[in-house]
DNA sequence: CGCGACGTTGATTTGCCTCAACGATTGTGG
DNA sequence: CCACAATCGTTGAGGCAAATCAACGTCGCG
C-alpha cells in the first residue's frame, strides 16, 4: 500500500510528527476493489471512511421504484463514506460501489475515533475537511434551485473535468437528477449551436 | 446578552472548563436586527459567523435577474453564515438577513482562529457541526435529484415544523426552488384530497 | 459471435413556469 | 387612526421544459 497521496493531503491542512505520522499509517488499512465491486450496501452500517488513491467510486441513493440517484463521485484524493450512518451508527440510505478498478485506504469509525484522541490535529484536518465539503453541497443544492438542467450540465463539466472523463453519461444524468435522455438531446443542442 | 443556549449547545459536544468558557464568552460579541436588517450583503467579505439565540434569519442568492435562491434558515439555536466566503475570504455569494426582529451572537473569524489555538477543543466542536451540516446539505441534494415538488414541499414541512411556523410560504417556495404560485397550488390539491 | 448496457433520436404526455388578475393582509405616511 | 400602497397568497389560462416510452445503432464483454 502506498499512502503517499493522502500523506500529502494531510499535510496540506495539519503538520505530523513523525511519530504520529507512524501512528497514523498503524492504523490505515488497504483494500482493492474492481469495477462494479461494492464497498457499502443500503441497509448496512457503515464503519468506514475510505480515501481513493486510485481510482473512481460513487455514492447512491437506490429508490423503491429502481431509480438511481447519485450522491457523490469521489475520484483519486478524494475522501468517500455515508457520513449519516458512520456517525450515528444508523442503517446506510446509500449504495457506495466502484465504477472501475480502484485502491482504496479506509479507516474504521473506532479507530478515527482513537485517532482523535491520540493526535488530536487530526480534529483540525476533518474540520476543515467537513467544511469544505458541506460548502460544495451548499453551492450544488444552490446550483439545483436556482439554474436550469442545460446550464447546471455545463456547470459540472466544467467545475468537474476530471471527474467527465472517468464517468458515463448516465451517471451524471443521475448526479444532476434528469433522465439521460434529456440530457443527450442538451449536448446535441449545444454541439449544433457551436458548429454553426 | 445571554449565552445560556449558545453554551449549553456547544456543552452537547465538548466540555469547558470555567477558565476556557470564560475566555470564550469574552470573544463573542452580541448583536440585535430588526426584520428586514441586513447582517451580510453580497459581494463583501464575510468575517462573522452568526448565532441565532432568538429570531430567524434567511441566507439567499439574489440572481442578476432580481431572483432569490434561499440557501438557508436560521432559528434559534443554529449557526449560519457564508462559510464559503468566510473561509476563502473572498467575496459572499450571499445575503444574510433577519426576517423577523433577532438577538445574534457573532465571533469574527480572527477571534475564532484564535480560540482554535488557546482552546482545541473547539476543533472537535464545529469538526462536528461542520459535519451535520454537511450531512443535511447532501440530503437535501437527494432529496432535489429524487422527488417531486410535491414530495420534497411535505418532507420539507415534516423536517422542519419550526422555521415552517416562522417562514412565509414565498421563501419556502424559494428553498424548494419553484414557484411560489405552483406550490399554492400544490397545498389546494393536497387540502382537498384530505378532505374527501 | 451474441447479449446487454449505453447513447441517441423522435412522439407524446406531464409538471411546472409565466403572466395576469383578484382579495386579504401588512405596513406606512398623513 | 385612517387611507393608501405594497406585499402576499390564491386562482386560472396558456406555454415551455423535461419526463416517459419506444425504437435503433454501437460498443464492450462474456
Amino acid at each position: 500500500m502506498n499512502v503517499n497521496l493522502l500523506l500529502s493531503n494531510i499535510k496540506k491542512h495539519i503538520t505530523l510528527s513523525s511519530l504520529e505520522e507512524q501512528y497514523f499509517c498503524s492504523q490505515i488499512t488497504y483494500l482493492q476493489v474492481s469495477k462494479n465491486e461494492s464497498v457499502l450496501q443500503q441497509g448496512n452500517i457503515c464503519n468506514t471512511i475510505y480515501f481513493v488513491d486510485s481510482g473512481t467510486l460513487s455514492a447512491f441513493y437506490r429508490t423503491k421504484g429502481g431509480k438511481e440517484s447519485t450522491i457523490m463521485f469521489a475520484i483519486r484524493d478524494w475522501w468517500i463514506t455515508d457520513l449519516y450512518s458512520f456517525t450515528n451508527e444508523k442503517p446506510a440510505m446509500l449504495d457506495i460501489e466502484a465504477i472501475e478498478d480502484s485502491s482504496i485506504l479506509a479507516i474504521s469509525n473506532v479507530k478515527l475515533q482513537l485517532l482523535y484522541q491520540k493526535v488530536p490535529s487530526f480534529e483540525k484536518y476533518f474540520r476543515i475537511l467537513f467544511a469544505n465539503a458541506y460548502i460544495r453541497e451548499q453551492l450544488r443544492a444552490l446550483d439545483n434551485i436556482t439554474f436550469t438542467t442545460e446550464e447546471r450540465y455545463f456547470r459540472f463539466i466544467e467545475k468537474y473535468p476530471q471527474i467527465v472523463e472517468k464517468v458515463s453519461q448516465k451517471r451524471i444524468a443521475s448526479y444532476l437528477g434528469v433522465t439521460p435522455e434529456f440530457l443527450s438531446t442538451v449536448k446535441k443542442k449545444n454541439k449544433r449551436l457551436k458548429l454553426s
